[in-house]
DNA sequence: AATTACTACTTGACTTTGCCTGGTACCTGA
DNA sequence: TCAGGTACCAGGCAAAGTCAAGTAGTAATT
């Protein structure tokens, strides 16, 4: 195992990256699965993403329109509301205060990594 | 509230500052508690530390040992295994990673913030 | 001796939120 | 008409933090 991927590490985190990333541009939940897919977050899938974007729309957060397309069903293009905006400030400026504490313990010293195997 | 304090922020990371706290000091939970709230994190509160404790424990990351105490009833101290100090550095490395694509995608600047109520 | 207070650990019910599976439906092209 | 890609939704599950309450041990105060 070189490097797993924590599902945890997601909790709150989520909401915040699609808050960031439909602020940015418009889209639908399909196309914000790629879109955090081509981020890195491959393991994001639909499961995960339509549940959040229905509560941020639920929370009022962003605001959603249909658009019919040529090449499916039609699409639930997502958009953030003022009160997403601003959820977007500082749910930003809580991560960056939450991660410098964190990254401030983690890279401190430990003292000795004894190999005491068994 | 000028910035908030989301707890679902901590989920997968606790595990991980515990066991670098312990790295750096073997303690009990008692301790841990006021070790983390020294840092910042205030609301980790005895109802967070313990069970993550026992599940450190359970996973065998960490081991534990009763030390009787002079003001109080007797300490469970307790110290990362090999296995610990493995998830530690994997679990860094995790976490490092994690927070480099987050941090990518937040950074990046954001069109407009148009004022537009809903 | 009894009360109070601080230390220290435990437990269980609750909540949030991501994961997984599967289902529905639209549209295009063979 | 059937296959396949697009797009959304729902139900049940699991992990992990929160909260509140409870149990004890020790020591100082009364």
């Amino acid at each position: 195992m070189t490097s797993g991927h924590d599902p945890q590490l997601l909790k709150g985190v989520l909401s915040l990256l699609l808050l960031h990333m439909l602020a940015e541009q418009e889209s639908y939940g399909y196309e914000v699965v790629q879109r955090l897919q081509a981020v890195g977050l491959a393991d994001v899938l639909e499961g995960t993403v339509y549940p959040a974007l229905a509560r941020l729309e639920r929370e009022g957060r962003v605001t959603a329109r249909l658009v019919s397309s040529s090449a499916g069903p039609a699409r639930k293009y997502y958009r953030p509301t003022a009160a997403g905006y601003a959820a977007l400030v500082t749910g930003t400026a809580t991560w960056t205060r939450h991660t410098a504490i964190v990254n401030a313990v983690l890279t401190r010293p430990v003292p000795t990594t004894p190999t005491r195997g068994s």
